[in-house]
DNA sequence: AAAAATTCCTACCGTTTTGATAGAAATTTT
DNA sequence: AAAATTTCTATCAAAACGGTAGGAATTTTT
């Protein structure tokens, strides 16, 4: 029942260029070294992230990545159904064809309401509002 | 995020010695035969099930198991923590300790939503639950 | 024009987990 | 004594996980 590092590392690495916004691009070598993850690594799981049109690059010099939506646009689900495939415990939550006996199996049912909880916490966070809870962590406000 | 087969096969386990109910030990043959899982797979997953105590076995002829408590008082939670170790999506979502950017870590709390999320549907669903859930399917009533 | 900085692409690889299978010993009933 | 079971231990192939490596392509800077 766990996450892969892939969809981790992914949502860190979305959050980073949606924090680190300046409008220029933003390399691999600086996320790697902020999030402190491995460039080669990190660099396999942004192209994913690009092939999906959720980051845009540019190569070269001053080149690297952007968000290519406003961070309000993306939701943390989208990310890891991007990285995990799908976000369904057991196959037949989502395809019940893919098991015959689903049609009398009352274990599938509970398997749909795992995934169904699981999607209406992901699907209901967006990037946007994890740059808030985190400027909120890092510069608290003090009402004197 | 997947559930593996013995957090599955175990539950559908369960079940059937719910379902099955009827006093004398039931065989792990038998229940293989009905779930059409493997009964060497499945005396592994049992073995599991009998030293957290949650069946009690018989050896020799007509032995089996039984559950050695009500249907009532399992939770589909119990069965999938004992198979699967831990609900929680990452290992930081239960212990904060693993990751020393836990507490300046906004994806931290994400994990710990879903893992939140995914407690309240296990933890609210018995056996005994499900084996209703089950009678309703068969043997649907019709009120004329 | 050359050098430097970067993304892009493809392949490979060790370790762990998954999902079993196999065989024989121990126990209980028939 | 034989049959039916659970119990125990070992083994194993395949897939997934979590990377690493190297070089080609592109763009900017010098």
């Amino acid at each position: 029942m766990k996450i892969s590092t892939k969809g981790r590392y992914a949502l860190r690495l979305m959050l980073d260029l949606a924090i680190n916004f300046t409008g220029e691009y933003i390399s691999i070598k600086s996320i790697a070294a902020r999030q402190d993850i491995s460039e080669k690594y990190l660099e396999q799981i942004i192209t994913q992230l690009n092939r999906a049109g959720y980051v845009k690059s540019v190569r070269g010099a001053q080149g690297g990545y952007m968000l290519s939506k406003a961070p309000s646009e993306y939701t943390v689900g989208m990310i890891l159904r991007l990285m995990e495939g799908s976000l369904a415990p057991v196959n037949c939550a989502e395809d019940e064809e893919s098991c015959d006996r689903a049609s009398r199996c009352v274990t599938q049912e509970v398997w749909v309401q795992i995934q169904k909880a699981v999607e209406d916490v992901v699907d209901n966070i967006t990037l946007e509002n994890l740059v808030t809870r985190y400027q909120e962590k890092a510069e608290p406000v003090y009402i004197i």
